[in-house]
DNA sequence: CTGAAAGCGCTTACAG
DNA sequence: CTGAAAGCGCTTACAG
């Protein structure tokens, strides 16, 4: 099957390649009539413009980057990203956008990635994830002035705008919420220490601890997967003075956790309470299902690809707060036995 | 910061632009010291050739289709999709391609895409996930001569290459082993009922269990949800005469099941005895970890991708046979209690 | 081995 | 409102 072009439709509807062009792109220069019958035979032959053709004259690529840095085993488990894909998808598909996905080793390879990006025209801008304490990749993307949308912050975002949310805020809740069933002996376990995000949990963990005087609370870093969920969760309960309840930066460590404590022979809520961040179907999925601090990942996902795709068509755009992650009580979470409590 | 062009090396070489394009591209027509020059001269200025302007002289447009038909919720909790993407990406790479992702809403909408990507020359290929027995997709793809691998199979492919995988074989081996640990009543429960490889298991299913003699041997269809899942092990499990083992047919709706049975009580392995398709990080994350059905679900993507990618040179590719997937016993199967097994 | 030129399929000023 | 033409940045025959 040949593939039409620009050429077919205009000698079909007797117009020219200009006027073709006019009438597709919803530009002035083409009578209502004739736009009319210029769709309906473009629509007839089966013709879209070459992406190519259309990116080398001078418009967009109509396509936005995205690139992953964790390792399959994390990519797959955690429904984090898959989800952010989703909303980020939903948003470019409805302006016909198109997602550009690759997975990276580590920054420096991102690093290439989007210098290549850049070099080919290959998209129009990035979602930049991840973001780390004086993250690299910043300054690489504000010289190469390829529009990009940082997912996180606020702060260490340079120029780029970004999309962001008050992780901090929503951990307050959810010690708060242990602390008002009784809890005093609260632990977390984080995710990867370098995340910015999980740099600002940690110092929000530290000081509603402080205020609220429990004081052997303690972040046992980890790296988001089951296995050092399980690790640290192992420590924890095997500590003495255990905690009676754990915060998880992520949905899989925390079902990790549950399986650890169900192995120890722990109840689970009656010795030990779990809350876990990034409330997913995961966590609906076990027995007792998770108390989780959840929010819209999609529709996160989808503004901050709306404002990338703000950002290329060049409008000003800054750090956009989305929602606040909030706390579903479920039953992992109850007060602590009374032997537990005034231990 | 201005993008360099084949110009701008050209210039630098003190050679033609078709110089350039031939260093690059390993083509014959430049002298080996003057291609490394040139190499040189490329990489220092950050030079990578538009990808536009490449795909519109004719060569290909480095970008292969993955268009993923599940909702949402779905896509972000199964892993097997993010592990399939992270194979296909560790191919693509490798070979400089890019992979475009979309995330559609039903089969016709996934035609659109095909026929939009074909008609834009976005991709060079496709990669098909979920084939359906008289898939209305294989015969569009043909149609369009647009280069395509089917992940599924064999049949009803037509005459599209494919990579696939012996369901009915792993199937057999789980419910042998099953039988073997004593068990005669054996449940299933299936994935979305329209898939071609489902109605491949269930075939199989109901085969090995009537030349093992298990009388009421039943699948309950599904839809790879864990809500579904859960719903279909309590209908199983408050059946007269329930099941004393279910094999889920992925690993979302296995780990559901086993939620469902501390729910009701049971103990599992000792009251019931699971097995879950798709080994994934899911499995091993719970208490008991779970029995299943597993293979290298990345290096599946892999062998898809590299098939693509041999069709789009033009080499002739077929169908090809992946591993088939391998049981491994973990702790949620084991004889049947000794009650059940006399009943 | 190299240079000059056509052409891929669009978009977009520029004349009419 | 429309047509003819230049140009985007490559690749690839075609002469030299």
């Amino acid at each position: 099957m040949k593939r039409p072009t620009i050429a077919d439709v205009a000698r079909r509807a007797g117009v020219s390649k200009g006027a073709v062009s006019y009438a597709l792109n919803g530009q002035p220069g083409v009578s209502e009539a004739t736009r009319r019958r210029i769709l309906a035979i473009a629509e007839e032959i089966g013709f879209s413009p070459s992406s190519a053709a259309r990116a080398l004259s001078g418009a967009t690529a109509a396509a936005v980057g995205l690139a992953l840095c964790r390792p399959a085993r994390i990519l797959g488990i955690e429904p984090f990203f898959m989800e952010l894909i989703s909303g980020v998808e939903a948003e470019l598909s409805a302006r016909s956008y198109a997602l550009t996905l690759q997975v990276v080793a580590d920054q420096d390879a991102e690093i290439a990635v989007y210098r290549r990006w850049w070099g080919e025209r290959r998209v129009d801008g990035v979602l930049v994830c991840d973001l780390r304490v004086d993250d690299r990749r910043v300054p690489v993307l504000e010289d190469l002035r390829l529009p990009a949308v940082v997912i996180g912050g606020p702060g260490h975002t340079g120029t780029l705008p970004s999309v962001w949310c008050d992780d901090a805020a929503a951990l307050v809740e959810a010690v708060e919420y242990l602390v008002a069933l009784g809890h005093r002996r609260i632990a977390r376990v984080g995710g990867l220490p370098d995340l910015l995000h999980t740099r600002k949990r940690t110092e929000a963990f530290e000081r509603v601890c402080r205020e609220l005087g429990l004081v052997d609370a303690v972040t046992v870093p980890s790296d988001y997967t089951g296995e050092e969920g399980s690790r640290a969760t192992r420590r924890l309960l095997s500590s003495p003075g255990r905690p009676t309840a754990v915060i998880y930066d992520n949905d899989v460590m925390a079902v990790a956790g549950l399986a650890v404590a169900q192995e120890m022979g722990l109840a689970v809520p009656g010795d030990l309470s779990i809350v876990a961040w990034d409330d997913s179907p995961l966590c609906r999925l076990v027995h007792p299902p998770l108390t989780a601090l959840g929010r819209d990942i999609p529709a996160y996902g989808a503004h901050a690809a709306r404002n990338l795709l703000a950002a290329i068509a060049g409008e000003p755009v800054g750090a956009f707060q989305d929602e606040t992650a909030h706390l579903t009580p479920r039953g992992s979470t109850a007060p602590p036995r009374s032997g537990e409590r005034v231990r």
